[in-house]
DNA sequence: GGTTAATGGTCTGCTTTCGTTCCATTGGGT
DNA sequence: ACCCAATGGAACGAAAGCAGACCATTAACC
């Protein structure tokens, strides 16, 4: 037993910066945080909210202007824009996205749970400001009249904005961070109407409870919710 | 409201390989992980596990045994040992380690709040082996005979245990390092016998309720005594 | 129609980090 | 008494990453 020492001695960074930060960017645009069409913040900006230089960040961009997720478009009111579209859904894509998780599968879905579940009973029982609770009531709104194509990044967005509400920054990057890993298996999910009736259903009940000051009853639908997405990835890998 | 790109994009890497180093080995040794004496591994290990090379490595042994937290022995069966203790508990120290923090304070108290109280429920909803089992047994045990000087460590090492409990690395990594943020701060405060009798009546508490594999009593358990360190933290910062 | 400010594009030199190899030391094993 | 395997110590060239300066382009604005 010297799980500690392990845990102690982890790697201390991922890998090089350059792929962290494709890596970032591309999840960013996956996630729908950043949507077809956005503009990326300016290179020297952007750079420095990284914490790299220019000159690596450029590196991650040419690469995904290469692989055709981003265009450079020079000049004043220039800048690099998302041109990226989620492809459909593939189960065989799944599959392989699963494979190359292995183990970590069960081990994101654990954390993204504890995450997701304590951030919805922290949220609720904040204070929350009428900016914050319009904010949340925003994103329940653009997953509720997103198309099929668009439901998977609202839903993102969604989740994130409640890691938002609960004023800890540590909290927020840590389920972007696990809503990443798990991202490519989400998108590859073939969504239904009835899946997504359910989804937005449990999307409502957890906002109410949030809203109302509930953790209690916040924390049980986000598990519901959760689990369910869960369930269903592994129906597919079946 | 741009706080998803704020969280999409902030820093990729926290420093340089080297400082990072440095504080990970620190903090092994703060939150009692490595004891008085103990070996760390092998530099070619050590190097490997952290994902850095031998040559920065060394540069963050070297200082560290410069400040006095290791020696290093040539030869077989050597290595390099830990010979730091723990300073006493000094409050103006943890007022300047909490200025230093500033509004990561509240961040740091209520992530680890959120990962430890979903580690509990996690780990009593799990079928755990005798191994397990003894294991957490063991740490309630260390912490009840350690001494006052020795108590935030073995205290760490219980709360640090549970995380391996869940079965998830990503989740035992997080308290982790929730922890070492918090470390110095803990670390600073004067343990009183009353309040290591107190916590320890929690700790028995939570792994009653763990083994038990009842979550919600482990939740309860887990939040009182995270909320009750908080408090005191506040009421020697105020 | 020219100006201009913000943007991406490029280059250069420096620092950090890496990977590898070899050396020096040590204490148990034979 | 010797060997030797594992350890820390040290050095070198290559690669990655950084910092800063400068260039080229563009669309809004006057």
């Amino acid at each position: 037993m010297n799980g500690q020492v392990d845990a102690a001695f982890r790697p201390v960074r991922t890998g090089n910066a350059f792929e962290e930060t494709v890596e970032r960017i591309l999840q960013a645009i996956k996630l729908g945080v950043l949507a077809h069409g956005d503009r990326l913040p300016a290179e020297r900006d952007l750079a420095t909210r990284l914490g790299i230089s220019r000159e690596t960040l450029r590196e991650a961009l040419r690469s995904l202007q290469e692989a055709g997720y981003v265009e450079a478009r020079r000049g004043r009111y220039g800048g690099t824009f998302v041109t990226y579209r989620l492809p459909a859904p593939d189960v065989d894509q799944l599959r392989r996205a699963a494979q190359d998780l292995g183990a970590e599968l069960e081990d994101a879905l654990a954390f993204r749970l504890v995450l997701e579940t304590g951030a919805a009973d922290l949220a609720a029982r904040r204070e929350l400001s009428d900016d914050q609770r319009a904010y949340l009531l925003q994103r329940l709104a653009d997953a509720d009249g997103a198309s099929v194509e668009q439901y998977r990044q609202c839903d993102s967005r969604f989740h994130l904005a409640i890691g938002e509400l609960t004023g800890s920054p540590s909290l927020a990057a840590a389920i972007a961070d696990a809503r990443m890993r798990l991202n490519d298996l989400l998108n590859a999910i073939p969504m239904l109407g009835r899946n997504i009736d359910h989804a937005s259903h449990q999307h409502h009940a957890i906002t109410h409870a949030i809203l109302g000051g509930d953790p209690t009853t916040a924390r049980r639908a986000t598990e519901e919710h959760l689990q369910a997405t869960a369930t269903l990835l592994r129906a597919f890998l079946a």
